[in-house]
DNA sequence: GTATCTGCAAAACATTTGCAATTCT
DNA sequence: AGAATTGCAAATGTTTTGCAGATAC
């Protein structure tokens, strides 16, 4: 992929900043805290600041090329995939994968007369690693 | 349901201000924050104070007889269902509504070597009450 | 009388906002 | 130069923590 060009593409003027962050989402996919992103980036950019991240981020969420995830409280996540899919949480080691849905099987009969714009799904557990531990 | 009792036999000493906020829980059903239960709570107990209703909640959560609802970043929400269940959540007039759910039916090979402890499913959408204004 | 529970005040975080400095074209 | 972007500092909002006073058994 070709981040500045997707960028371009998605009506976003790819920054130094915006190219990085974006980099750093779709290739860790791991799901980070804006604290996350921030640390990681930050020895790279040293004149990084929070607020970019903050504001770089609701710019891509509002062009629709990230997703937040909140799985739990007070920490929200973000996630280059934007289709539909749900997050599997281990709550031993942390890590956060992506897995897909096959939302029509779901029985929503009690939900007939609503119209429904966004789904979650997100299991808590522990991982096949932490499993065998 | 007699309330008293219930926290008694899930180890809950049944003080005044825990009998008053799990009976607002249980007979609103409204999945509030901290800060509605507070604001409907303070006119009746007119010393209460935040910090216990957050050491209340987190009480009755570790007890398990509440759950935690976290639909969108930055407010928690908490119910008195703790059963595996859904919420919907209606974007035009706030409500939030419990919905059955049928997890047998979700596709989910791709966990098979993963033990899942909580799941947790929202629905954003419109209720039939706002759709049809 | 000793444990527990409550609630004030302050601290700790995450996020937002105002605005000035910087960068890009 | 002019417009957009960045980033500092302060404000906001939620939740946690320390501790002293109140309450219960």
């Amino acid at each position: 992929m070709n981040i500045p060009n997707y960028l371009t593409e998605n009506e976003i003027k790819p920054s130094y900043q915006r190219i990085k962050i974006f980099e750093y989402l779709y290739q860790e996919m791991n799901h980070p805290t804006v604290d996350l992103i921030y640390k990681m980036l930050a020895p790279e950019i040293p004149t990084l600041s929070k607020t970019t991240v903050y504001n770089t981020l609701k710019l891509f969420v509002d062009k629709g090329i990230t997703s937040t995830v909140t799985i739990e409280n007070n920490e929200v996540r973000y996630d280059a995939i934007v289709e539909h899919h749900g997050h599997f949480k281990c709550n031993v080691c942390g890590k956060i994968v992506d897995i897909p849905l096959d939302f029509e099987k779901l029985n929503l009969n009690e939900l007939q007369d609503v119209s429904i714009e966004k789904t979650h799904v997100h299991l808590i557990g522990k991982c096949n690693k932490c499993l065998t531990k």
